[in-house]
DNA sequence: CAATAGAGCGCT
DNA sequence: AAAGCGCTCTATTG
């Protein structure tokens, strides 16, 4: 039965908008038939880019039978401008201009919003099928709003994994996605970057259509995944998923104190550096223009350059002003004072005031105080399906470029990152992780059997190239293994092998003519694995459990561009399969992990955890069954070993 | 004024 | 001719 029509809004809408209590219970009786349901938020103020902390103010669900609805909490306007009102705002000079703000009509009636989750609660909390085009937004949004704070249980259907699943290689959001397959662009205004400042029949809309072709898609998607025998890999991630969602809601834990203490010092250094920079260059520029750095520096000495020689060009043919570029000229006293300058400059603008924010540029703090005294949370978005290869990607902020703890401001700045009072961060990390899938591949010559032994597999290497037993090998010749491996791995040229193992360009020549005669195996089997991918319509491999990558360029005539996809093709088969064991290792923590044991972030080969302190050891024992234990170790010839770490801050880790 | 491209650099 | 990312800043473009 359809609710009587409301003053306010179009009749079409009657059927989508839930206003009114009765509606609220039809909506729950409906979704109380079906066995899966598709919704998505909207959310306005100013937390909407944060699920854990953002105010919702529309809900909207679809379900088969061509049921949709979408409920408005608090939307603040309605339909029409009836006004203007003259606001006096500061600009950014700070002088008081008047601006002109619209005036709206009042809004309709809605419902509230506890009202409205305490109704669907029992949907949400119960074992019907979510999906949602990108579910960790929606779920632990949602979240806030269910009794305890409790997080959606799965089944989950996630589209937005899905699609990236069928096809890595395209844009992954909602309204691309049904641009492109059912030809229908139905937000051309971007209402949802800002819905509080559209007008509520247009949110109404959108709000409606997001979860109206959610569910679309999760009908055309489920019949595809099955067909394309990607039901594995896409189990897979819905686990992946149930182990993400407390990560996100719960964030990461930050030192307060010790973030504003670098600060200080951050500052402090930085503003000597770039006082540097001016004193030795002998007059005022910004020090982070490329423009004026390379006038600067290349500009002959009579038009008051240095004069130095260009050594690398940019992609579009501009003398590089880059460290590596640079490095030739270090002792040059404007260069060391560049460098020095661009080093602290970095680590400040990205991992202090990229989190605390910055009033002088405008930005908001990405970081929380309001959780446990003396410490701030981020929720970073883990987000996996960020990366074309399977693995994650790490974003607002990214907590997977933290600078190492083996250097001098690294160390402070990993050690922000601290275990919540009286727990410990548990961490493990894959050894070596890619050169054993290659192991596990070749299943035969010097590095399988290397691996198998349990020899690192630089220095297996090493022994190889140089004719000596493992235990002879040097520091420099492992490094120069380590070089050779890496251009197995990612197909680098003798140029880069030179620069890593710190040779020349003709002994980096002469030592990989050496390793392709004493490793045949390997090339025999690149050569196999892209052979066999170009045959492929479209051109693509498989990883270990079954992940596609696919890289059409690899048909392509040119040289240039063949090459590099011949590069990604082999270097996704190993980086891909190294994500897959990752996933299937988070996906195992519930049964190894003592209750109470959580998972807070991943970083490729490395996982962390976070466990009341009592139970570390236990944690430690489980993540270590997670990551290589039976299940994990059954699916390679060779062994995968981990090292794990009980510690309270993450630089301690390494 | 907002969006985008390019350069550069942090990580595995 | 080095695989995969995200963030900050400048300079340009709309």
């Amino acid at each position: 039965m359809a609710p009587p029509y409301q003053k306010g809004h179009a009749m079409r809408f009657t059927r989508r908008v839930v206003t009114t209590p009765d509606h609220l219970a039809h909506v729950a009786a409906v979704l109380s038939t079906r066995n899966a349901f598709a919704f998505d938020i909207e959310a306005a103020g100013a937390h909407r880019g944060v699920p854990a902390r953002c105010n919702v103010t529309w809900l909207s669900i679809a379900t088969g039978g061509g049921n949709a609805w979408t409920i408005p909490m608090g939307h603040p306007i309605g339909d029409t401008v009836v006004g203007e009102r003259i606001v006096p705002t500061p600009d950014k000079n700070g002088k008081m201009i008047n601006r002109r703000h619209p005036v709206w009509e009042q809004p309709p009636a809605q419902l509230d919003r506890r009202q409205v989750f305490d109704t669907l609660a029992p949907i949400f909390m119960s074992d019907r099928i979510k999906v949602a085009h990108s579910m960790p937004t929606d779920a632990v949004a949602v979240s806030q709003h269910l009794p305890g704070g409790q997080i959606p249980p799965p089944p989950y259907f996630d589209t937005i994994v899905a699609g990236w699943l069928l096809n890595e290689n395209v844009q992954k959001g909602l309204k691309p996605t049904v641009k492109r397959l059912y030809g229908h662009a139905y937000d051309t205004e971007d209402v949802g970057k800002c819905v509080e400042k559209h007008p509520f029949s247009k949110v109404t809309t959108y709000s409606y259509l997001d979860s109206h072709y959610t569910w679309l898609l999760y009908r055309r998607y489920r019949r595809m995944i099955a067909e394309r025998d990607l039901t594995g890999v896409m189990d897979l991630e819905m686990g992946v998923l149930e182990q993400l969602l407390p990560a996100f809601k719960a964030g990461t834990m930050l030192d307060a104190d010790a973030l504003s203490k670098l600060k200080v010092e951050l500052t402090d250094e930085t503003a000597r550096r770039l006082a540097a920079c001016h004193t030795v260059a002998g007059r005022e520029f910004n020090v982070a223009s490329t423009q004026q750095k390379q006038r600067l520096l290349f500009a002959p000495k009579s038009e008051g350059g240095r004069g130095l020689k260009v050594l690398q060009l940019t992609d579009t043919g501009q003398p590089s002003t880059s460290a590596e570029a640079l490095e030739p000229h270090r002792g040059d006293a404007v260069v060391d004072a560049l460098l020095d300058y661009a080093e602290t400059s970095k680590l400040l603008s990205t991992y202090v005031d990229g989190y605390l924010g910055d009033p002088e540029k405008d930005r908001e703090p990405i970081v929380f105080d309001d959780q446990v005294p003396g410490r701030l949370t981020v929720h970073t978005n883990l987000c996996q399906y960020g990366t074309v290869t399977g693995r994650f990607s790490s974003f607002q902020p990214n907590l997977q470029n933290i600078p190492r703890p083996d250097t001098v401001w690294g160390k402070p700045i990993r050690s922000l990152f601290v275990a919540p009072p009286v727990h410990k961060l548990v961490v493990a990390d894959y050894g070596q992780v890619e050169l054993v899938i290659l192991a596990h591949y070749l299943g035969e010559g010097a590095l399988y059997e290397g691996i198998l032994r349990g020899i690192d597999p630089h220095t297996a290497t090493a022994a190889t190239v140089f004719g000596v037993t493992p235990l002879q090998v040097t520091k420099a010749q492992r490094q120069c293994a380590k070089g050779l491996n890496f251009a197995v791995v990612y197909g680098a040229g003798p140029g880069k092998v030179a620069q890593m193992a710190g040779i020349t360009v003709a002994e980096a020549k002469k030592f990989m003519r050496k390793h392709e005669q004493l490793f045949p195996e390997i090339y025999r089997f690149k050569k196999r694995v892209i052979a066999e991918a170009r045959r492929r319509k479209p051109p693509h491999v498989r990883t270990l459990l079954g992940r596609y990558r696919r890289v059409p360029e690899l048909c392509a005539r040119e040289d240039g561009i063949r090459k590099k996809a011949e590069r990604q093709i082999f270097n996704s088969l190993i980086q891909g399969s190294g994500a897959d064991l990752m996933k299937l290792a988070i996906t195992r923590l519930p049964d190894a992990l003592p209750a109470g044991a959580r998972m807070a972030l991943t970083i490729h080969d490395e996982l962390v955890c976070v466990a009341p302190e009592e139970i570390a050891e236990q944690c430690a024992k489980g993540l270590e069954q997670a990551m290589v234990g039976p299940g994990i170790a059954d699916l390679l010839k060779v062994p995968l070993t981990t090292d794990v770490k009980i510690v309270d801050c993450w630089a301690e880790a390494k």
